[in-house]
DNA sequence: AATGGATATGAATATAAATTCATTTGAAGT
DNA sequence: ACTTCAAATGAATTTATATTCATATCCATT
């Protein structure tokens, strides 16, 4: 297995992005992501064990950066109201930088999750940030205290997901993170008059 | 193709929605889907046309019934926020009557509407309930005037379907029902103190 | 410019599994 | 009991594509 950090190895990884994106995982196939990276069938070899490493590396790869970006905007403010404001700012910005990224996110995350248990667990990692926030809230005096936080947790992240989902069904067409302070506004205040 | 109501037709479907929900859809073989339903594989081509086949009859199949239900939860009461609730009661009792349904639903309904752009779109449908729901709220005046309805209706499916993600990775372990009212009341009041 | 080792190639191979079809079974009608 | 035909069977066929590997290319070192 050769170096990661080479050219080759990113653009086989991005290749393979673009791909999944437009086939799925099952659907595309080597010779396609081998042409989308410029390199030969054989090559994709050198730098990976096989198909299902592809997907894995790439999951990999784009949740840790996604995380840097996510540990940041949280620790960029104080307050679990700003705190909550910025995560999710931060999570549309993200999906909307990297389309192929959110489409992969949303549909192939079970399947891996089948072949390779210890994938990064891109829902894990959130729910624990929105445990922190929450509570931070609570000690403010700002949130309710009959929160039941395991639910809340899920309707947060259930509800950025469906905004994506839809987002990406409409082929990006229009601004994503323009609904990042409504949603949060919902999340806050509910529907009720 | 044999006539859709027959013994063996169902019995396919059934077993396909098994192995479909154990394996995913393209990890299943067409020989695990005969051998759970009890058939030969090659009776299966005499009721559907290949594999795609089975699975967006399941899908129309399933959604179908699905759909009478949730009409019949909505009409059973008067006044928005008692529709909501029910809807919500109503989808969450659906699928954890059908977990088969609920893993599939979740996971291979994308998949499917590239194959088959005329798939019954359990979200088209559902978004157009809470449509009706919220625009009855707001002229009984019971919820805000200021809602950009396009983004609740997505913000109450997304959590619905958060809600049961979670319940099947935790493979059906406590009562998904009884995430319903709580949920209703986030979606009503928020968490803001 | 010759050598050697690392890297890349893509045609050939192996494999898995979807689909077909010649054959068999079962049941209704005579 | 015989005939017919729809329904069912499952082994054989076909197809698709992931993976391998013998060969070629590149490039640093002398």
């Amino acid at each position: 297995m050769l170096k990661e950090k080479s050219e080759k190895y990113s653009a086989i990884l991005e290749g393979a992005g673009a791909v999944f994106a437009r086939l799925g995982f099952h659907k595309a196939t080597i010779s396609q992501i081998a042409q989308e990276a410029g390199v030969a069938d054989g090559t994709i070899y050198l730098y990976f064990k096989n198909k299902d490493d592809i997907l894995y590396q790439y999951i990999q790869f784009k949740t840790t950066a996604f995380f840097e970006k996510m540990r940041s905007a949280v620790d960029a403010t104080d307050g679990a109201e700003e705190k909550l404001r910025n995560l999710i700012r931060c999570h549309l910005r993200e999906f909307q930088n990297d389309r192929n990224m959110a489409i992969i996110f949303q549909s192939e995350v079970r399947y891996l999750r089948n072949i390779a248990l210890q994938v990064k667990d891109i829902s894990k990692w959130y729910l624990d940030f929105l445990t922190e926030i929450i509570e931070l809230g609570q000690m403010e005096g700002h949130l309710r205290q009959d929160l039941f936080i395991g639910l809340v947790k899920r309707f947060v992240l259930g509800a950025v997901e469906g905004i994506i989902n839809t987002w990406v069904a409409a082929e990006g067409k229009y601004d994503l993170t323009a609904m990042a302070d409504p949603l949060v506004d919902l999340y806050l205040g509910g529907i009720r008059k």
